[in-house]
DNA sequence: TTGGAATGTCAACAACACTGACATAAAGTG
DNA sequence: CACTTTATGTCAGTGTTGTTGACATTCCAA
């Protein structure tokens, strides 16, 4: 038994084992591996890594964004950023231009040859959701949102939430 | 609109915009950092690293495993696997025995030490998952589990459901 | 006895993260 | 204007985790 006091945290309908969490927790694991498969096979392909697919997503959500906004995003070192964004720019993926307004800023956009890469990727990656969406069901989908934002540490919430659902 | 043709696949219920999936796409990235967090703190005060995590999670989850079962279920070489175990071996958290039938296989045990361990790593990862389930509430971790292992390559589902409560 | 399977080891290498230090340019502040 | 801070970039070094390839040992099985 999870809680030998019997106590369950106020949520009346819960009861949660040890037994029950740790296969939550192995699900994530085994999940997202199958979730970074298909986009891993594409890129080893181009000789670029997951870092350089995860610049690739969010400078596609966010044409223009800083390298700092980026930077925040990702939780990495600026020196590990910059050499994903250094390969990306120099194959003509990734296009960096002075602010206007800042010009110490560098704003990020994807060529028309990174929209096509990103594209890929994301096809992969959407087919694979779409089918577990379809074989888990409509009620699923909800769930399996409200409990991954729920995982996420809060400042990571916030990244999650400010670029949520743009387009509906 | 995600799917021009109209179609969605027999799944009545689902309209699946692409920007709905690119949400479930980020929501994975932003929850597995967020999931491996926790450890990944405790890990680094003991010099270890995530690879020494899965090794001692699936060793306590089926004590008595072989290398080569732990190599299946961790989709890593040997060579990989060899030198987080070593490391374990010799910080005696990990025991090896030679098999009594098959005198070839290994089968790997934690120690006491190693134990503990995996009891601090889980505890850590398991109040973070409890508070995300009680967060969500009920329904929502029944379709939380139910999309993550409809996201799962089906060698990976083999092995997650293989291990599946056994305690229930 | 020979072949193959399971395991372990060595070497080399690559991706991706880290720290620390330093440089440059531009913006903000006194 | 002088000074500080911010944003970015770069260089050097290091560590973890993964990869290939090659090779040795042990031992089951045909």
């Amino acid at each position: 038994m999870a809680d030998p006091t019997g106590h369950n945290g106020g949520e009346s309908l819960l009861f949660l084992t040890d037994e029950q969490l740790r296969k939550g927790i192995e699900a994530m694991f085994f999940a997202y591996r199958g979730f970074t498969a298909d986009p891993d096979r594409i890129l080893s392909e181009k000789s670029y890594g997951r870092a350089h697919h995860r610049a690739v997503h969010f400078i596609h959500r966010a044409p223009g964004t800083t390298v700092n906004n980026l930077l925040a995003i990702l939780g990495v070192t600026k020196q590990s950023l910059n050499r994903v964004l250094r390969s990306l720019i120099e194959d003509g993926l990734v296009e960096s231009r002075v602010g206007k307004k800042d010009k110490r800023e560098r704003h990020l956009y994807l060529t028309e040859t990174g929209e096509a890469l990103e594209r890929e990727l994301s096809a992969a990656q959407r087919t694979r959701m779409r089918a577990a969406y379809r074989a888990a069901g409509p009620d699923a989908v909800q769930g399996f949102r409200q409990v991954l934002e729920a995982m996420m540490d809060s400042d990571m919430r916030k990244h999650y939430l400010a670029m949520k659902d743009k387009t509906v």
